[in-house]
DNA sequence: TTAGGGTTAG
């Protein structure tokens, strides 16, 4: 492989990784790298980042600048041709020079809206010295298969084969979009048609055709594919595994159990996933005693548990109120000399907790993770957020905020504020507490409020007597186009109308008018959103 | 999403 492409894929590698920990400053000190190789990249997420000093905010902000410049020559509501002939004909983006980067962010932000990305895709494409990477097109026909813009997938695909761009993972994401929008038999067929793109029909693709199904609760149909490819493709460990998680899925674990024997008499040994994927099952229904059966079994039989086995189990328990048989299985896993993972970390916690077991909880953190060289994740601290608050210890989760900021190994999300925010109404706590956290959210994290989150906030602030403050974040939610709960408008219509706020009032049963004929549409009790 | 696990569920 060149040097180049080893080197892109390597720090492709890290990004995502650093992105998935979402470890910012590490990311940030990646990108200037990326850039100046313009390798493929998930640019809409390092896009998320900032720094206040440094190399990548120069690189970073001549890319938000150019990307702003496109998007504001996208309109809303316009059909990808004229979306693509505004953007053609303007000389401002005539002095953009695209790069791979570019695009890629572009079309990161136009994931959910195919005809600004088609048109962004095309108006690039349009460019002499400019060739799209072959992760451009897959992400373009996945965006495509997404907005079930079916045809014109399949155009692009047929461009991609003149140009021999197709690979595996291309006809994967169009399975995928097929079987998504369930039209199995075009999933079958983009199968069936893989020798046409130089592809080959063999166990790894079968396997993710017959994955795609199972996703889709489709494991029957995916069985009977299975029996009639198998004299011509050999089966694999994996499909075994794929069967089980398909039967699991429509919660028929006893199939699943059934394909552990169809595996042995293929002369496959059931592996650490197989018996993983049907114990969460067996946890899932409720099934414990059959779990813990079948968590011996494995053990008789030579298979160890891992850290996941034991983790799916505690947290399942914990979940079901068992906190103590959580613990237990905790205690298990380390007699087994288990090595613990944040993952298996953040369930510890979050059971501690829930067994009201704070300062244990607590201990994990400050004290076991850092001895194990485990970092904490943004779960870690949303947990122990959610803790704090829980059992009114509200210093003690403002800490544990302070602490993550400070540490910066990863970014606060809005589940961290959540609890905050709810204490904040609980305790009454002064205006300018509420305005400080919602300032820490929206300028500092960059955070955008969602619609549980506002209403959250207009709830609370109609019961400490601001409702207008709460009118005015109603505002704010209908300008982002997000749609107030029923309950909502129902409270913020009745403050409104005790304080004789007129024009408020008027303007909150306006909206309420426009959205009723979709809460009808609902079933009573559901959430309207 | 190229076989498996996590926050609270507002």
């Amino acid at each position: 492989m060149p040097l180049i492409r080893m080197q892109n894929l390597l720090l492709k590698t890290l990004v995502r990784y650093c992105l998935n920990e979402r470890v910012s400053k590490h990311v940030i000190a990646l990108v200037p790298l990326l850039l100046q190789n313009d390798s493929y990249v998930k640019g809409y997420d390092y896009a998320k980042f900032s720094t206040s000093t440094g190399e990548f905010d120069n690189l970073a902000e001549g890319l938000s600048k150019q990307i702003q410049l496109v998007v504001n020559k996208v309109s809303v509501g316009s059909s990808e041709e004229e979306i693509l002939s505004s953007l053609l004909n303007d000389q401002i983006c005539e002095g953009i020079s695209v790069s791979h980067a570019l695009v890629d962010m572009l079309l990161h932000r136009f994931r959910d809206d195919w005809k600004s990305a088609y048109a962004v895709f095309r108006w690039a494409d349009s460019r002499s010295c400019f060739e799209h990477l072959p992760g451009a097109y897959d992400l373009m026909v996945d965006i495509l298969g997404k907005a079930r813009q079916f045809d014109k997938m399949s155009e692009l695909k047929g461009e991609m084969l003149e140009r021999k761009l197709v690979t595996l993972r291309t006809m994967s994401k169009i399975m995928r979009r097929f079987a998504g929008a369930r039209r199995w038999n075009d999933a079958v067929r983009t199968f069936d048609e893989l020798p046409t793109y130089g592809l080959e029909k063999n166990a790894e693709s079968m396997n993710l055709l017959l994955d795609t199904l199972c996703k889709e609760s489709q494991v029957q149909m995916a069985r009977g594919i299975f029996l009639d490819l198998k004299s011509h493709i050999p089966p694999t460990v994996h499909i075994f595994n794929i069967f089980i998680h398909g039967w699991c899925k429509i919660k028929r674990v006893e199939e699943a159990y059934w394909t552990l024997q169809e595996m042995k008499g293929h002369g496959f040994t059931p592996c650490v996933i197989s018996y993983t994927v049907i114990i969460q099952s067996y946890c899932r229904l409720s099934n414990w005693n059959k779990a813990y059966e079948l968590l011996e079994m494995m053990e008789s039989e030579g298979c160890q548990p891992s850290v996941v086995t034991y983790t799916t189990m505690m947290s399942l328990l914990s979940k079901a109120d068992k906190v103590e048989d959580a613990l237990q299985i905790a205690n298990q896993a380390k007699s087994a000399g288990c090595e613990f993972d944040i993952q298996f970390y953040n369930a510890l916690i979050h059971t501690l907790g829930k067994a009201q077991r704070i300062t244990e909880a607590f201990d994990i953190f400050k004290v076991e993770m850092p001895m194990n060289g485990v970092h904490p994740n943004t779960c870690t601290y949303n947990t122990l957020i959610g803790m704090f608050c829980r059992h009114g210890q509200e210093e003690m989760a403002f800490n544990v905020l302070e602490d993550m900021e400070k540490a910066a190994l990863c970014k606060p999300d809005l589940q961290t504020f959540y609890p905050l925010l709810k204490s904040c109404f609980r305790l009454r706590m002064p205006d300018n507490c509420l305005s400080r956290l919602l300032d820490d959210m929206t300028v500092k994290h960059q955070l955008s409020l969602d619609d549980s989150t506002y209403s959250l906030l207009i709830h609370g602030l109609c019961r400490v007597d601001r409702c207008d403050w709460a009118f005015q974040l109603f505002e704010e939610m209908i300008c982002k186009e997000l749609v107030p709960r029923h309950q909502t408008f129902r409270r913020l219509l009745d403050e409104v109308r005790q304080k004789n706020m007129y024009d408020a009032a008027e303007r909150v049963e306006l909206h309420f008018d426009k959205f009723k004929a979709s809460f009808r549409q609902s079933f009573p009790g559901q959430n309207h959103h």
